[in-house]
DNA sequence: TAAAAAAATGAATATATTTGCAAACAAAAT
DNA sequence: ATTTTGTTTGCAAATATATTCATTTTTTTA
């Protein structure tokens, strides 16, 4: 499935660098070994809910969605992801324990970072089910989820 | 200065109406008895900070900025809009009433908008506490809380 | 108020993005 | 294993958007 790859590495250049035309977007790919046409970034920009906006200085960049963005974008989510404790992978999937009560705030934003690589999620009181979309690999769930939860893996277990 | 009443008038039909191409704005404008050329749009709504964006649905529509959105802007959040059962204003401050076990939910919501317009919140069961900061006026609060939850004040009490 | 400078605009054109379609590929069903 | 169904992709064409240049309009300055 090279989709998913170039997906997630979409997201990354677009979080760290500006981004303005897709042919640019697509020598970066190039550099790292994923190609395709622009055609198909097209196609994939409007499936991640990318966005051209103008850049303030007489240029456009290209934008990931709110509850995506990366690096120079918003800043991490203090009042959700101290709520989790654990992380714990089982059968191609992924169980998040949380401390009571917080599963469904948590599953909730989980669900509507709208991810392509989380099939869905199900929540009880203090653990959530994470189930994948088949073909994505444990790692490429963890870079998903650290997109939704910036810092999760530095913070879990400490304190 | 014709400048001034068309870049009013762009961003009142772009809060409102879901636009998607240079041409249907153009058209909205011609309506209004504002006319000029697609070139001058694309100037315009590059000055203005006008982004173009996914819709979610397969098509474009044009975006304000984050700052500027006013009215129909972001689609509604299906998952939360509809637990909001009052707003009150006390103390200059608001007291949100949601139905049971929905206010952590609803306030994690109004905490990820990272507005600056808010202190805090604190949420119990059904209830929320949103503290703004000094200085910000009911006007600005509600405005506010119009952006996080668009179309709150139209709905609540219906049903 | 006239002259000079700056900003805004339209027409035409260049550039960029999206889409229809057919082929390649992958997944599911038989 | 083979057929069927659905998804992804590239190519070429269609659309949409941005820009250049000449001109007009507005603002500033003298």
């Amino acid at each position: 499935m090279q989709k998913t790859k170039r997906l997630l590495a979409i997201e990354k250049i677009i979080g760290d660098a500006r981004i303005s035309t897709q042919d640019e977007l697509l020598k970066k790919l190039k550099g790292k070994g994923i190609s395709c046409t622009q055609a198909t970034l097209s196609r994939n920009l409007r499936q991640l809910g990318v966005g051209r906006i103008p850049d303030g200085s007489g240029g456009y960049r290209y934008s990931l969605p709110d509850n995506v963005r990366i690096s120079g974008g918003t800043p991490v989510k203090l009042n959700v992801v101290p709520v989790i404790q654990e992380v714990i992978e089982a059968k191609g999937m992924m169980v998040i324990k949380t401390i009571p009560g917080n599963a469904n705030n948590t599953a909730l934003l989980i669900d509507n970072a709208g991810r392509y690589e989380i099939a869905g999620t199900i929540a009880g009181d203090d653990t959530i089910l994470l189930i994948p979309r088949d073909g994505i690999s444990a790692h490429q769930l963890h870079s998903c989820l650290e997109i939704i939860l910036p810092g999760l893996h530095a913070q879990i277990g400490k304190k």
